[in-house]
DNA sequence: TCAAGTCACTTGCAAAATGCAAGTGACAAT
DNA sequence: ATTGTCACTTGCATTTTGCAAGTGACTTGA
């Protein structure tokens, strides 16, 4: 299932972005097609990884959550963060140092940020 | 790199099974094609993650190995497993089972069996 | 020593997945 | 009422994958 070029882009961006709905997606990396983007979405939701819920203040939009079993994906996406941060060229230097410093808080942390009604603290 | 279908699954086999030739490979998943596989052994090469060396006592046979960047997704491999574990249809029960009771000592003893100069202890 | 494997591939071609541009329909804002 | 936004779909070209059938270097057994 995570075995394609986006489904775990996807859920990074979900993760660590706090991404949610299909702008958000198609903006954070420059690149995935809105046809490979929707099929991906219909097949994350197909396998539990994800669920889809309508904007209350928006009927346009549709805001994509992680289930229990996508927020279980957090060690697997931080390790590969780690490994990328070691062994390849990677921005994002600031989050790495945070994850090196204490894994277990920082996981926690993104745990919590989804038992927290689904809000996503966000800048704007 | 890891984006694809194979690669990861190549390293979980040399990380987990102890496979080293092109026929493991072939055998130890049915389904990958020949084609395939050395495309992605090239490309697993290219990036550093795994090294070639021809058997000493078999002229046709090249054996392919982790490098250090290649043992370090060993984290990665073993998060991934334990998510399977948890939220999906799976065998390895008790591969399973020895990672979650101490997982720091799974991954020292995967990385012990590449310090010890390459040897791989087999059945047979 | 030589025919018959074995091993790690390559090649050619069909089928499937992907990428791109241009819609579409429901809803929102002005 | 018109224009814009959002989450898509559609059609088509390009790329990647899968399958079957080689190939060449090397090994094995008679």
């Amino acid at each position: 299932m995570l075995g394609d070029r986006w489904s775990l882009l996807i859920i990074r961006d979900m993760m660590l972005l706090g991404s949610r709905t299909f702008k958000e997606f198609l903006g954070s990396y420059e690149g995935i097609a809105t046809n490979i983007l929707a099929d991906r979405l219909r097949k994350l939701e197909a396998h539990g990884i994800i669920h889809t819920e309508r904007d209350p203040s928006d009927g346009r939009k549709l805001i994509y959550l992680l289930t229990k079993k996508g927020i279980d994906l957090a060690p697997v996406l931080t390790e590969m963060v780690l490994w990328a941060g070691r062994h390849e060229k990677t921005e994002n230097r600031a989050l790495i140092r945070l994850m090196q410093k204490d894994k277990g808080k920082f996981l926690a942390q993104i745990r919590q940020r989804w038992v927290q009604s689904k809000a996503w603290p966000t800048a704007h």
